[in-house]
RNA sequence: GCUCCCGUGGUGAAACGGAUAUCACAGCAGUCUUCGGAACUGUCGUUCCAGGUUCGAAUCCUGGCGGGAGCACCA
């Protein structure tokens, strides 16, 4: 429809003397519903033009519409406005289309597109942060986003199993006699080790020596605890991503991208360059800064590791586009990266972009989770489940603990994905334990209550079926913008721009619910649940989409 | 100091240069066991300051003020 409409005006707009492509014709939908399903401003935008004022070349173009197939109604409006009201059967077609089809609002915007997502990247040895909350819930979602759009996807999570926050941490667990093999003692572990890098000499002697038996695997006993942490760390990060409902297709390491970046960096001398006994890389040339890619004990610094990870990943899958979500303190960093690359490996370089997301702020100065320690993702995560559970309790869910965690995803993913990703978030708790309101959980309300009507239809034996000479209200409107919303939402990489959507979307269901009587056992019933039906899947789409489950009682 | 990002009701956010700036929370007033109240209805209240561009500016430009991030051997 929009194509169709484009076309139209753009033909409309040439009888009139102007002539623009249809690609330029800007249409819109129009925030407030009363001013029509599609809004169009050229008759403004070419006013001078046509050397006329607005509305009367707005009337002009409007005769030379016509008719147009599916639309019931064209109008001049406001200061020249060209508003669109389509017809009841092209808002009943795309009932019946939500119902039937489980893609419904899938689109061809990224089709056949080769794209690899690398997003969540925790480091073993230290905890799952909010950071690393954020980069998945924002991640995931573009993933899915994009698939959604056609686009084949390969989720990818980069973890820093060597450096030294892992001889921080090992050299803590050896001076406090902790388990390595368990990773709840490994955040500890770090904490001691970093605490004593910055206060005690002997310390950091000894972490960085630990350090480089990290990195040159000589000596045994560092060996075996370093297995050990790693392991337990990557397991525990595996339990996280099953209740995120993130499957990652490759893992890669720090460990394994370090040799690769120093064969890099060595192979380009002239590119990277010796400065006070350290390799670097001169940005300044390209207005950048310079920053240290070999340090001066000859080891990698994480710039060197990423120019290896590159190479990595495209022998690993020969993607079209590899997106990295970080948080945007590395942005400045990550420029320089680029840069770097662009002169030893140009056309990798061009594949890759680079995503960042706000940072999260605490309201109130330090946050402390139930126990007391600094909030991480996890007892955020842990807590949210908590506060769902004692309203699961009563809920008709057969398993409550199931359906408390599906509340605590929605609740934490929604409060990251319900805004621009660029910006940062300013943590309340408070807010962020609300399950009512502008939030996950009431999108989710939304979705049960849509099924469970419609399996009361089926259980009384009514048959949803969509007539097209009911008067369409505003849920349908709404429903009939889902396809565009979430191809809007992937053009821009934005998340939130469908979140957004679906709050408006769920919030028509929830009114239109409370003014009607679904099943009323009159004739009416069938159109209704059909609606029902329609909303249903439109909202468990969109949920998934989001990357937040949709339970099917609540 | 330099570079980048951001300033919208009491609070947190939305708005491809368009229509009366939208939504939620909090507050106030209601719906009172309904096909599911994690809901619905009503109400109060907002674009940091000064210029500029434009038919039209929260949005673009310039200059202030305020906040955040980055700027050499961490990731």
């Amino acid at each position: 429809m929009p194509d169709l409409l484009r076309g139209a005006i753009a033909a409309a707009l040439g009888a009139a003397g102007i002539s623009i492509s249809p690609s330029d014709v800007p249409l819109e939908h129009p925030a407030e519903l009363k001013n029509g399903d599609y809004s169009t401003s050229v008759a403004l935008k070419y006013t001078k033009e046509a050397g006329m004022p607005p509305r009367t070349l707005a009337e002009k173009i409007v005769a030379a519409l016509g008719t147009i197939g599916g639309v019931a109604k064209i109008e001049v409006a406001g200061a020249g406005f060209i508003n669109f009201y389509l017809a009841p059967s092209a808002l009943a077609e795309a009932v019946e289309k939500a119902r039937a089809d489980d893609k419904w609002g899938s689109g061809a915007l990224n089709a056949r597109k080769k794209i690899m997502v690398e997003y969540t990247d925790p480091n073993p040895f230290k905890e799952f942060h909010i950071g690393h909350l954020m980069s998945n819930a924002i991640g995931e979602s573009i993933a899915r986003l994009l698939q959604f759009s056609g686009a084949e996807v390969k989720r990818a999570n980069y973890q820093g199993d060597v450096g030294p926050h892992v001889a921080k941490a090992i050299w803590g667990i050896e001076k406090l006699g902790l388990d390595a093999s368990d990773s709840s003692a490994l955040g500890k572990a770090y904490a001691a080790g970093s605490e004593a890098y910055e206060s005690d000499a002997t310390a950091k002697q000894e972490i960085d020596a630990l350090n480089a038996k990290v990195y040159d695997r000589a000596d045994a006993h560092v060996n075996e605890v370093y297995a050990a942490g790693r392991k337990a760390s990557l397991a525990h990060f595996e339990e996280l991503y099953k209740i995120l409902g993130t499957k990652f297709d490759h893992y890669f390491f720090e460990s394994e991208t370090a040799p690769r970046g120093v064969a890099l960096v060595q192979a380009h001398p002239k590119v990277f360059i010796q400065s006070d006994g350290a390799i670097v890389y001169r940005g300044e040339d390209d207005g950048l800064h310079t920053r240290v890619f070999l340090t001066s004990k000859g080891l990698p610094t994480y710039e060197t590791k990423e120019l290896g990870l590159a190479e990595l990943k495209a022998e690993t899958w020969d993607f079209d586009t590899s997106i990295t979500i970080t948080a945007h303190e590395q942005s400045d960093y990550f420029e320089v990266v680029l840069a770097a690359m662009k002169k030893v490996l140009p056309a990798l370089a061009a594949k890759i972009t680079h995503i960042s997301h706000g940072m999260m702020r605490f309201a109130d100065g330090k946050m402390s989770s139930r126990t007391g320690n600094v909030i991480t993702g996890e007892s955020l995560l842990l807590d949210l489940t908590d506060a769902a559970r004692e309203r699961a309790k009563e809920s008709r869910a057969d398993d409550v603990d199931a359906l408390a965690q599906a509340v605590a995803v929605a609740a934490v993913k929604y409060q990251i994905l319900k805004q621009a990703s660029g910006k940062d978030i300013i943590f309340d708790r408070e807010r962020a334990l609300s399950l009512e309101g502008d939030s996950g959980p009431y999108l989710q309300y939304a979705h049960a209550r849509a099924q469970q009507v419609v399996e009361k239809a089926k259980g009384q034996g009514v048959v949803a079926a969509t007539d097209a000479k009911v008067e369409p209200n505003d849920l349908v409107r709404l429903l009939h913008r889902f396809p565009e919303a979430v191809e809007y939402a992937a053009s821009h990489n934005e998340p939130h721009l469908l979140t957004n959507y679906l709050l408006a979307f769920a919030s028509a269901f929830n009114s239109w619910y409370a003014q009607v009587h679904v099943l009323d056992g009159t004739s009416e019933a069938a159109h209704k649940v059909a609606l029902a039906d329609a909303v249903r899947q439109t909202l468990k789409n969109g949920l998934w989409v989001l990357g937040i489950p949709s339970p099917e009682r609540m």
